[in-house]
DNA sequence: CTCCATTATCTTGACGTCGAGATAAATCGA
DNA sequence: TCGATTTATCTCGACGTCAAGATAATGGAG
């Protein structure tokens, strides 16, 4: 008989290491966030790959798929942006800056708040933003395509588990 | 009787919204990959506030852990290192100098390859990363509390599975 | 041996993000 | 109504990363 041998990757290796060097410590904790943190890095460098063709910069796409899933009038204010892409204020503010001088987005001023400002998705940056969805869509399906449905399903389940303190608990980003 | 409620993070709200805008898309690979990136930004937060206590970034750490890992005698190539964390060589080169002179590491001239470098943790490097590297597992293990033994065991198994093509595959970030 | 493709590292300039603080408006309580 | 606190956004300088290209050494083919 065969015996199946589990295929490796960069956190097993990685993990062994640490057993050797530092036997004293359990390391387990690493077995699923340095997977996490991994794997993150390594989305990113596909959705860069994926926006090229489109002519649309990864932090673009996040900043306008946050306006394009408002829906109708497509529109929200920085605070409401920067909440959902977890970035700080003041990048919020350079990439409103940025997006509105090419044309994706306008700024106007909240009518029911003086201190507020609404962003608003243009034509043009929704057209750019569906396009790029779509491919990026396709992308992410072959990425996943190594695990059964149910797996994906179990898998987003047991992420959500540890997401949901982070979304619950507090929200702004200062 | 009561009928639990699925308790929601960020990723459910951002599928539902999606499903009310592009009925005609299938959001699913989003319900793993979504979480994968916020969750790996919400870490990364969490590994900063961490050591700050210790006088360490971030970046700091993540090269002179893969030095520590390497064992005796904490030597790697700046090749080597910038595999090991997925960053460029530019960036690898900024690390190392500014590491050599905090004096956490030292550079000397690969005597078998004159092209080559090789960068070796210090004793003042090794105290760093060995105190910051506890008290960040401790608090990892904070961030896992929600998930039982045999769940953190089966997410590390899924993950490798979606890690495996990245870390077999390649290599080189060049 | 020589040439050439490959490998290893470093250099440089552009760029995006962060964090702290500034400004201004809204809100709440006395 | 006044003042203090909170909220919303923006400004700005410092910093880290990336991508592309430069430099230099290696190793294999012929």
């Amino acid at each position: 008989m065969t015996f199946s041998r589990p295929v490796e990757d960069e956190v097993d290796r990685l993990v062994a290491a640490w057993k050797q060097e530092r036997p004293d410590l359990d390391v387990t904790p690493l077995e699923v966030l340095s997977r996490v943190s991994r794997l993150s890095r390594h989305l990113e460098r596909e959705r860069r790959a994926a926006f090229a063709s489109h002519d649309i910069e990864s932090w673009e796409f996040d900043v306008l798929t946050a306006l394009r899933r408002a829906g109708e009038p497509y529109e929200l204010s920085p605070g409401a942006l920067l909440r959902a892409t977890l970035v700080t204020s003041g990048t919020m503010t350079n990439r409103i800056d940025r997006l509105a001088a090419a044309g994706l987005v306008t700024r106007r001023p909240d009518p029911e708040d003086r201190r507020g400002v609404l962003v608003r998705l243009t034509p043009a940056g929704m057209h750019r933003v569906d396009a790029a969805f779509a491919d990026l869509l396709r992308r992410e399906r072959e990425l996943l395509a190594g695990l059964e449905q149910h797996e994906q399903q179990a898998l987003a389940a047991l992420l959500r588990t540890l997401l949901v303190p982070f979304d619950t608990s507090d929200a702004a980003a200062h």
